[in-house]
RNA sequence: GCCCGAGUGGCGGAAUGGUAGACGCAGCGGAUUCAAAAUCCGCCGGAGCAAUCCAUGCCGGUUCGAGUCCGGCCUCGGGUACCA
């Protein structure tokens, strides 16, 4: 009977279903907590979603396997902005767009047979989240870890709305096109800097997190040492008695050729009040948007304020005043001073500006001359740990590195009382506040007398209104009728709902907590939490590397330090894995007038449409439906079978790396299993095939270690081996099927289904699932003999086989004997013989 | 711009500093078949009759030996604080 997957999978995981085999229960078992990043519900699942959710049930399941109690959820970060947007187009109510998109996801995702506790499953628009949400909030309000303070946000002038960076497209509104402006409102905010030092410090103990991003959240927190001092105004009536700057390189100190003040300084703002033409420069600086990769790509813009300041170490030196659109308000005090031969931006600035470039430091030996001749056209930016010689040094040895001038510049700073060594990071308190209506709101009032005041506990949740509309921009909110009205909790006075809802990372920082009693009357239950945390294993994109991430980290140890959670829960992802992306070719034809028209890959074959149009073939990116190169899971397990998706999802491509889904591969996978269940079905007569049996346990151990390396493309490979050792061995009866048993033992955390089919057609005991994780036999995997490569000169020309604890004398006289050593050799004696026992023999003729 | 990655046959990829190309796809040849599909077996980086030579994005370096380590580039991808 050929193999069926449509009948097969339903039936298994009606029979998991039954035995309730993937409800997490605490037990006597140790406990093992594996979590993929829960999706947002944007529609259908795609091949991503397969992919992650595939790789979480390969571990979930082959942890199981290993005697693990194990827990493995799943939900939904259900608030967010598409939703909003499909109630403006379409109409309807973001509230049943996302339930309904969350019916359909759920029932797409379920045909693929993943070990999920269903029964955990929430969503964080969920009133019963909403709700847990807020008592955080109000826990993290007493505990000092939320602030109140101003911020820009991109303002849409015609459709009077905040526009996410997302919305803003060359400086422009993505609806109205109008040019947007940077407006301050006055925003919550969660102290996350407070915990910088923290953060830094606690990744060094993340050793189960790629290298990466551990060094992209170092860098992101960006922890420096500087100086801060004053330029001291030139005279008093400039309306400013000094400007407070923080430096990374004192050491230029003596090659500051200007003083750079960020448009949003508060001595520009007050100098913009009386100088129109001061704040029209600084309103076509704020055009730029708010985003740190448009202010850092824009064109260097300056404007002379014409004040000037004194040089610290010489009075009588002046410098000039700028404003310039690359200084950020937000970093350091707001405020620097421009070292043009040391900083490529101050080069290009000093470069546009006609000011002046003078030379630090040089090449170690240079002069003052050469050293300014090499300045002129490029900055000189050396490494910090480089030594070099100064030709305007203050501080310090004349020939030092930058570090040590560095050092020796505050140190000089301090002595003379002029500044002081400063530690700052870059990383900024965490704004939370959202203009928008389908978010967690905050639960906080405004009141006539005592001002902002914190809802009463009792009074949660504060829940969104139902009967809002979206067909104006804004946030509804704002202009509900009543949904504002309300009493202080604090003196019974009229009082005003904040309408900000908050960030959707909130949702996101906590749900992984959440999950070990999804249920709960509190945002956790303290037992469940205490067994079940932390996550062992989390799965996600490398996208979310430094925001979800470090506000994850930083959530946790406001929810240790408010009892939510307990101390050890403080890194809540002991181990991170980071899955590439998906991709698919793009097939394209262009309209009469030579624009892009995108075509279905279901549409294409063999490189032409259906009426023999043939297409263009862009390669591969990420699957997107704008592009139309998009694969619907739905049809891969309705033709192949959710096992051909899973198998063909950890095949070929490194887990790490993206993935191009072709159809050709999808087939091969498909056809594999159909190979697998055949090998399974045919009962042969016949015995013991040692050399069968070998393979099989040399495979035990190598999926294993792959498993355990995230390395499934490599475990793949090793049961495609074991299933063709299978195929080609004479064995029979109950010794093959001992093997087919371990084949399908090997590939049930893969391919579930078809393992069940194996398992039961082989003679397996109870379900696969159930069947634990076989142990290879040691004795199995030593080999007597190796083959040793000889290199001559590090070029392979021969290869000897040779006993595995042969000394090396007896190695050496072999290779010497061999027939192309001594061609090679010619009768002459070798300079050099290395031999590295087990791998390799290197001649050195 | 800045930070972090990736780049190996026609394709996806494998390779503790030690035989470059495991395994799979495609292709080619064969078996089976009236024929095809499916299946099974074999070959398969390039050049060369061969000995050999060339080959891991590019340029340099360290090493007995470099895909792997170091320096400098190029291209592509992720992030850049209100996309999730």
């Amino acid at each position: 009977m050929p193999y069926d997957p449509s009948s097969s999978e339903a039936r298994w995981q009606k029979a998991w279903a039954d035995a309730d085999s993937f409800t997490a229960i605490r037990d006597e078992r140790p406990k093992y907590y594996v979590l993929e990043m829960f999706p947002y519900p944007s529609g259908r699942i795609h091949m991503g979603h397969v992919r992650n959710y595939t790789m979480g049930d390969v571990v979930a399941r082959f942890k199981r396997a290993q005697g693990f109690s194990v827990l493995h959820p799943m939900g939904w970060d259900a608030f967010g902005m598409p939703a909003e947007n499909a109630a403006m187009e379409q109409g309807g109510h973001p509230r049943d767009w996302t339930y309904g998109n969350i019916a359909t996801m759920r029932e797409q995702l379920k045909p693929l047979g993943l070990s999920i506790d269903w029964s955990r499953e929430f969503a964080t628009c969920d009133d019963s989240y909403v709700a847990q949400q807020q008592a955080l909030f109000l826990d993290f309000l007493d505990a000092g870890l939320i602030t109140r303070k101003s911020a820009q946000v991109n303002w849409d002038p015609v459709d009077m709305t905040v526009l996410a960076n997302e919305q803003v497209i060359d400086g422009k509104g993505w609806r109205s096109g109008a040019p947007v402006e940077r407006k301050e409102l006055t925003q919550w905010f969660f102290r996350i800097s407070d915990y910088s030092e923290e953060l830094l410090e606690a990744l060094e103990g993340l050793t189960g997190w790629p290298d990466k991003v551990r060094l992209m959240q170092q860098n992101w927190i960006g922890k420096s040492r500087g100086l801060q001092f004053s330029f001291a105004a030139t005279d008093a009536s400039q309306g400013f008695d000094a400007i407070e700057v923080y430096t990374t390189r004192p050491d230029t100190l003596m090659g500051a050729s200007f003083v750079a003040l960020s448009p949003d300084h508060p001595i520009i703002r007050t100098l913009a009040a009386g100088r129109p033409e001061v704040a029209d420069f600084c309103e076509e600086c704020r055009r730029i948007g708010t985003t740190e990769e448009a202010i850092e790509t824009a064109p260097k813009m300056g404007f002379d304020t014409g004040l000037t300041v004194r040089h610290p170490l010489d009075p009588e030196w002046q410098l000039p005043v700028w404003i310039a659109n690359f200084v950020l308000m937000d970093y350091g005090t707001g405020a620097i001073f421009g070292s043009p031969a040391h900083d490529e931006r101050d080069h290009e600035f000093a470069t546009k500006y006609g000011l002046p470039i003078r030379a630090t430091f040089g090449e170690r030996g240079m002069d003052l001359a050469q050293a300014d001749a090499m300045v002129a056209k490029a900055a000189y930016v050396p490494l910090k740990s480089e030594v070099v010689t100064y030709v305007r040094g203050f501080a310090g040895k004349t020939e030092q590195t930058g570090e040590a001038a560095v050092d020796a510049a505050i140190a000089h700073a301090e002595a003379e009382g002029y500044g002081k060594g400063v530690t700052k990071f870059r990383l900024r308190d965490w704004g939370i506040s959202r203009q928008r209506y389908w978010g967690c709101p905050i639960p906080v009032v405004h009141c006539e007398t005592c001002g902002t005041v914190p809802e009463a506990k009792e009074n949660l949740p504060v829940l969104l209104p139902q009967d809002v509309s979206f067909d104006q921009p804004g946030n509804p909110l704002d202009r509900h009728p009543t949904w504002r009205q309300a009493s202080c909790p604090k003196c019974g006075g009229k009082a005003l709902r904040e309408t900000d809802t908050m960030d959707t990372f909130v949702d996101s920082s906590w749900y992984y907590a959440r999950f070990t009693s999804s249920r709960a009357d509190t945002p956790t239950n303290r037992a469940d939490a205490d067994y079940w945390m932390n996550v062992d294993q989390y799965i996600g994109g490398i996208e979310h590397a430094i925001l979800h991430l470090l506000y994850s980290r930083f959530f946790a140890r406001a929810m240790v330090k408010t009892g939510h959670l307990p101390e050890t829960a403080k890194e809540p992802f002991n181990a991170l894995f980071t899955q590439g992306m998906v991709t698919h070719e793009i097939y394209m034809t262009r309209d009469t007038r030579g624009r892009p028209v995108y075509h279905l890959p279901e549409d294409v074959t063999d490189g032409k449409l259906a009426d023999g149009t043939p297409v263009e073939v862009v390669p591969s990116a990420k699957m997107s439906k704008s592009k139309k190169n998009v694969v619907d899971p739905v049809n891969i397990v309705s033709s192949f079978g959710a096992d051909t998706a899973r198998w063909f999802m950890l095949s070929d491509s490194p887990p790490e790396r993206d993935v191009e889904w072709t159809a050709a591969g999808a087939e091969a996978a498909s056809k594999f299993l159909s190979r697998v269940y055949r090998l399974a079905e045919e009962t042969r007569g016949g015995g013991e095939d040692p050399e069968l049996t070998r393979a099989a346990h040399r495979a035990i151990a190598d999926v294993t270690k792959s498993i355990e390396g995230f390395a499934f493309n490599k475990a793949v490979a090793k049961l495609y081996e074991l299933a063709n050792a299978v195929g080609k061995s004479g064995a029979g009866g109950e010794p093959r099927r001992e093997v087919l048993r371990i084949l399908a033992q090997l590939m049930a955390p893969m391919v579930p289904h078809l393992a069940e089919e194996v398992w039961s057609m082989a003679g397996g005991q109870g379900m696969v699932v159930d069947a634990g994780w076989p142990e290879p036999d040691p004795a199995m995997l030593e080999d007597d003999t190796v083959t040793l490569p000889i290199q001559i000169n590090g070029k392979r020309r021969a290869e000897i086989s040779v006993a595995k604890d042969m000394p090396k004398d007896q190695i050496e006289a072999l290779v010497l004997a061999d027939d192309t050593v001594q061609r090679f050799l010619d009768g002459a004696t070798p300079k050099k013989l290395i031999v590295v026992p087990g791998r390799i023999v290197n001649v050195v003729a």
